[in-house]
DNA sequence: GATGCAGTACTAATTTCCTAGTAATCAAAC
DNA sequence: GTTTGATTACTAGGAAATTAGTACTGCATC
């Protein structure tokens, strides 16, 4: 039976888009250069890729000269809220303040990185406020 | 060329490991009982998939009169923050930081959570310092 | 011992994912 | 005008995902 397009991303359409955000802006070739090099993708790899991402609706397509020049439909941030909105509802029951409670559990985060999230989070509720 | 097979669970194999966490131990028909209604899944295809996650190393399979009882072999918690592991790093260069400001610019979010956030990180801060 | 029931293993069909080759197109250069 | 070079569209093939059917196994019951 048949499984259903997800709207989230996979891994390497993902790392695709990366690379677009960045360069804001490009066609296959320069989306390619814009790539990760640990990876020796072929030309018409990527193009498929970039026409899959334009079927999806993650991006849109115009031409320019002759190369199609591909320029994104989410934004970065849009999307980043989108995973976590999807992670928090997966795995975390709805609520981002279990999502939040089991990130400060893991005892990679450095003291700096505690007081960096801290300061985020007041900063946040001082715009409340003001 | 072939896809490495993740080390992350697919909608479908987190659906089915988070009924497993729910009752700690069970048969494929226990796991079918503590399954989401939404979806009506053969009783193969349950056994299929928790096959599947036996390979993959998420559970261990025992004997027990002659069916087989499934237990996680990853706790629920690890795999949490795996998951948060593997977003931060794919999507907020590796910074949990980043993380949480995306998060807590949701306007979703409610004051109530941004302080049951806030004490969560005060709670920790505290920890550390005592 | 034959039959029936429950469960597992094997197999299969369909779809997506990922990679990349080949053919077709089209402009530029000779 | 023909060749060359770049790009896109189409095609393809293998792996994984999802669902489920069929065959086999082993215990219990008649």
């Amino acid at each position: 039976m048949a499984r259903r397009r997800s709207e989230m991303l996979t891994d390497v359409e993902l790392e695709f888009m990366i690379a677009l955000w960045e360069i804001g802006t490009g066609s296959v070739r320069d989306i390619m250069g814009a790539l990760n090099d640990d990876q020796q993708r072929a030309y018409t790899s990527v193009a498929t890729v970039m026409k899959i991402l334009d079927d999806k609706g993650f991006v849109t397509s115009d031409r320019k000269d002759r190369a199609l020049v591909y320029t994104p439909a989410v934004q970065k941030r849009d999307y980043e809220g989108r995973s976590l909105k999807n992670l928090s509802k997966t795995l975390f029951g709805g609520t981002p303040t279990a999502l939040v409670a089991r990130l400060v559990d893991n005892e990679d985060l450095t003291d700096e990185m505690i007081q960096e999230i801290k300061e985020i989070i007041d900063t946040r509720i001082r715009k409340d406020d003001g």
